[in-house]
DNA sequence: GGAATTAGTGTAAAGTTTACACTACCTGCT
DNA sequence: AGCAGGTAGTGTAAACTTTACACTAATTCC
């Protein structure tokens, strides 16, 4: 450090997108602020990575401290660095994704905890600092990853029915799937356990319960399987063009 | 800044992957460092982040200061911050991959320049700091890319025939493509402009020309549209497991 | 004129995706 | 007991996509 110490001024941070899954609608934590700037308005959970800590370990950190969670899906996602982003100074963040069960979720004793609360993602619009253009990042990024992998086992409590993974599916999507279709796809992946259990205490035909297959699933992993899911096009009609060869 | 001082105390970078491709072959642009620490040994092209400046205008600068080119394709992919991975303290880097042409690339006058080099991916085994995981991973980046989008554009001369389209193809993804189903699947999208002139100087059939039709690829990206591409299965003969659904 | 070399082309079979509608099973009400 | 209401669960045929595969065409060089 000599030269370059003009540029050892400035700090980071790292924010914490932490999807959920409740009632048939994806959610995300967010942190009500107590103080200026931004005090009032909703904010991504986050915080300053300590000087002798890793971005992993300290994104991890902060879900800890929020939930109590660990040893959850987490995701470096992208980071954000506008000269203007944060009023105190030039501070960058790594934004993080997590994926974690809301039934396994206790609130915390520490103060930040107790200013979360889950929102719908769809409803959020405007949010602390540059942290929507975060979440926005974040969800996008969550759509592809479902699309590639059967990512909703981590956000499912552990027994489940066919229909609320459709459902989660379809919340993150944001579109309609067939369920006929889905169910061929799902269960064709062999991925599902059939626990040969029923739903209980519905005013209807109680639904199959399964479970996630972990060991098949670390194999599909690890083989680098991937899978499509397709939204249903009953409804949309698209004028499918057929950009056909111009061979001769 | 009062209670907030001791993190404003690291740096942060940008290290640019510039992608190059070349005699069948995919390089990477490399600056042999004049200096310690690690003098002696290739590093990725990259600098701080200027207080006043955008980390995306910041690696813009860098390939500008080393390839005199603008307007390139650009993307940011992870950051890196171990806690030790900069000898002279705390410094996160984040890493941006280019694709650029090569036969636009002209050396430059500055100084780092000077010292630039391309290398095949392939062979790059050993660099500065941690680069070399900085490479995999902007390498993995495009190998994703170049499957949902025809990104190899980026990449060659102004026109190209089809077979070099396919080994550029061949060498993103170190694999081998089916010649008249490339062909196909890349016809039927309709993005190439058959140019009815073709090679000279080759002592053998001279192929047709093409070039690639911009105006209908920015329709595409608009449109979300993507598509895939499989390597031949000619000589891998994977057990494909069937996974059949276990339905009655 | 023939050897060498790469360009260029079509098809059939296998596999995947899509659209679509009815019966089964449970509760709660009368 | 039976019916209404509600969700669960299932199969198939058609359209489309992907795959495997081999010969002829055009040029240069000798």
């Amino acid at each position: 450090m000599n030269e370059f110490n003009e540029y050892f001024k400035s700090a980071f941070t790292v924010d914490n997108v932490i999807f959920g899954f409740d009632e048939g609608d994806l959610k995300v934590l967010l942190i009500n602020r107590g103080e200026e700037p931004f005090k009032g308005k909703w904010a991504l959970p986050g915080y300053f990575v300590y000087p002798s800590e890793d971005l992993d370990t300290a994104a991890k950190r902060v879900l800890d401290e929020l939930t109590g969670l660990r040893n959850v899906y987490l995701e470096q996602v992208k980071t954000f660095g506008a000269v203007g982003r944060h009023p105190i100074g030039r501070v960058i963040t790594v934004a993080y994704f997590s994926l974690i069960k809301i039934s396994h979720y206790n609130i915390q004793p520490s103060s930040i905890a107790k200013k979360a609360k889950w929102h719908s993602v769809s409803k959020v619009d405007d949010l602390a600092f540059d942290h929507k253009e975060i979440l926005d990042a974040c969800f996008n990024r969550l759509k592809w990853l479902v699309r590639s992998r059967p990512v909703g086992f981590e956000l499912l409590p552990p027994k489940f029915t066919l229909t609320e993974l459709q459902h989660l599916y379809e919340a993150i999507l944001e579109t309609e799937l067939d369920k006929r279709n889905f169910r061929k796809k799902i269960l064709s992946m062999n991925l599902l356990i059939d626990l040969d259990e029923t739903q209980e205490g519905v005013a209807h035909r109680p639904a199959r319960l399964y479970k996630f297959d972990r060991e098949k699933y670390e194999k599909f992993l690890a083989e680098g399987f991937s899978f499509e899911l397709k939204e249903s096009k009953k409804k949309e009609k698209k004028t499918k063009k057929k950009m056909r060869a111009n061979l001769a």
